[in-house]
RNA sequence: GGCCGGGUGGCCGAGUGGCUUAGGCAAGGGCCUGCAAAGCCCUGUACGCGGGUUCGAUUCCCGCCCCGGCCUCCA
């Protein structure tokens, strides 16, 4: 089985054939952490994240690189207009991702590097292009000379004498002179009271797309596996990216994955983002809900396709995990101590369904489908053949990190041995009550549980209890 | 205006030139239960509109309508 995945530059499925077998490199355009994120940012990371761990999955060594944009024009306007050092506020902020990746199970990047880190890299490539003859200083601004760069356009499918005819591709907030509008800054003249680096232009710092280039080769070379990112980024970001790259002689990313966009319901249904001031911080959504819904609420989902993130989509998750979570804990519990017996076949739908462009949705359905048949042996009290379904179904789960055992342990805070020495005397009393046939006082024992937040269940083998 | 992507049953959401036509939620029926809860079984016959290709199209082609992305910072 191989891994196909869409290649946004062929606009096609393809194999992914890394360049050293066993060994995949991916470069992923992390955030600008000029605010905190809201829930498109994190279907982002938990789309990159399936693939993170679905290729470690299949056995590779993942060199899985994700960059911080931690300097360019939002936040130093952001920070100019509070009360903090550009600087300070791109560092809390980078923490506020740090924390929301964190709290959704999103494996944490092999290398994060950083645009204040990487400014001699940076420069070095823009010497380097400028030595190639595909750009050019003015006014302490450096450009890339689009018309040099041969191919310009064939990642998004643009094309340059249309873009040159939209008088909106022509990039703002330059200083120089551009030789052609469709030029781009590699590196921009300090503007008063801006941070500044030393460089052969004069202070400055660089332009948005050069430092993706530099710290992509900087950690996985010249040529690498796969890059990813949002689909807003294809034009111009990628596109540049690759420009410039290819105009250093570098042949750069082999393979290009996008994925698609939250959208808001209601507003207009367009893209979720801060400038829109349509977003829905994690924050705000982890008041509402356990982490691991809103990990199913973005990631259940395939990849590619808009999200639409509706007052609906929190509550659908829910009861769908609920499901799978109501199995795994059922199934625990009654096959502590079991061993696994024959194995079920779940786990091969569940992988070739992710080796074809990583189809979260089917592979979903090879989860449910090991839901219920383990139910089915649930009920008919087959125990070691439980035990091997659980075990899939939780070998699945774990891929998607959404396994209710390893993945989202209760908390250290967990009363769950105190509440369940409290609820055995209930049902103590409960149990008395049904073998006198009394239901009415068996019934308001229950009820009364019920209104405390605790339900339970009769089963053949005892009487359970859970948090409604 | 240019370049992309999409419109699937009550809802979410896959997929395919015909075959048992995903999966989840919700709904109805049944089983289990003292009653519940949880679970299992069964049921619904959907693919924006109009043409075309084809023995046959939701799936391919053309046109139209609608929605979203990019062309400006953006996951």
């Amino acid at each position: 089985m191989t891994l196909r995945l869409h290649d946004t530059a062929t606009r096609a499925l393809r194999p992914l054939e890394p360049l050293q077998p066993g060994r995949v490199g991916v470069y992923t355009c992390g955030p600008t952490v000029q605010a905190r994120p809201h829930v498109g940012h994190l279907r982002s990371a938990i789309a990159l994240d399936v693939l993170h761990r679905w290729l470690l999955a299949s056995g590779y060594e993942v060199v899985f690189v994700r960059n911080v944009t931690d300097v360019d024009d939002k936040i130093i306007h952001d920070a100019a207009h509070g009360d903090e050092p550009w600087w300070a506020l791109a560092t809390r902020m980078e923490r506020a991702f740090t924390q929301a990746y964190d709290a959704v199970q999103c494996l944490p990047p092999t290398v994060t590097p950083r645009v204040t880190g990487s400014i001699p890299s940076i420069t070095a490539l823009i010497e380097r292009i400028i030595d190639r003859g595909h750009a050019y200083a003015s006014g302490g601004d450096v450009y890339l000379a689009v018309r040099t760069a041969e191919g310009y356009g064939a990642l998004s499918g643009q094309d340059p004498d249309a873009l040159r005819a939209s008088e909106k591709a022509v990039a703002h907030g330059h200083t120089g002179e551009k030789r052609d509008p469709l030029d781009f800054a590699l590196w921009k003249a300090a503007k008063e009271g801006e941070p500044s680096w030393p460089s052969p232009w004069g202070p400055g710092r660089p332009g948005w797309h050069i430092e993706c280039s530099a710290m992509a080769v900087d950690v996985l070379g010249e040529e690498f596996d796969l890059h990813a990112g949002g689909l807003d980024l294809v034009f111009p970001h990628h596109e540049n990216e690759v420009a410039q790259s290819r105009c250093a002689g570098h042949p750069f990313a082999r393979h290009w994955l996008h994925h698609g966009l939250v959208t808001v319901a209601g507003g207009g249904g367009e893209k979720m983002s801060k400038s829109l001031g349509n977003s829905t911080t994690v924050e705000d959504v982890l008041r509402q809900v356990r982490p691991q819904v809103l990990r199913y609420a973005l990631g259940a989902g395939h990849y590619r396709s808009q999200l639409e993130w509706s007052p609906a989509t929190l509550g659908d998750a829910e009861a769908a995990y609920g499901r799978i979570e109501t199995f795994v804990r059922n199934a625990t519990e009654a096959t502590r101590g079991v061993q696994p017996g024959e194995s079920q076949a779940s786990w091969a739908d569940f992988a070739a369904a992710l080796d074809d462009d990583l189809g979260v949705p089917q592979a979903l359905a090879a989860v449910h489908t090991g839901v219920r048949a383990g139910n089915a042996l649930l009920d008919a009290g087959d125990l070691p053949r439980l035990a091997a379904t659980l075990a899939d179904v939780r070998r699945m789960l774990a891929v998607l990190a959404l396994d209710p055992v390893e993945q989202w342990p209760a908390g250290a805070s967990d009363l769950t041995a105190v509440v369940d020495a409290l609820v055995a005397i209930a049902v103590e009393a409960r149990a008395d009550a049904r073998a006198r046939k009394d239901w009415e006082r068996a019934d308001a024992v229950r009820d009364r549980l019920k209104a405390s937040g605790i339900v339970l269940e009769d089963t053949p083998t005892g009487v359970r209890w859970r948090l409604s």
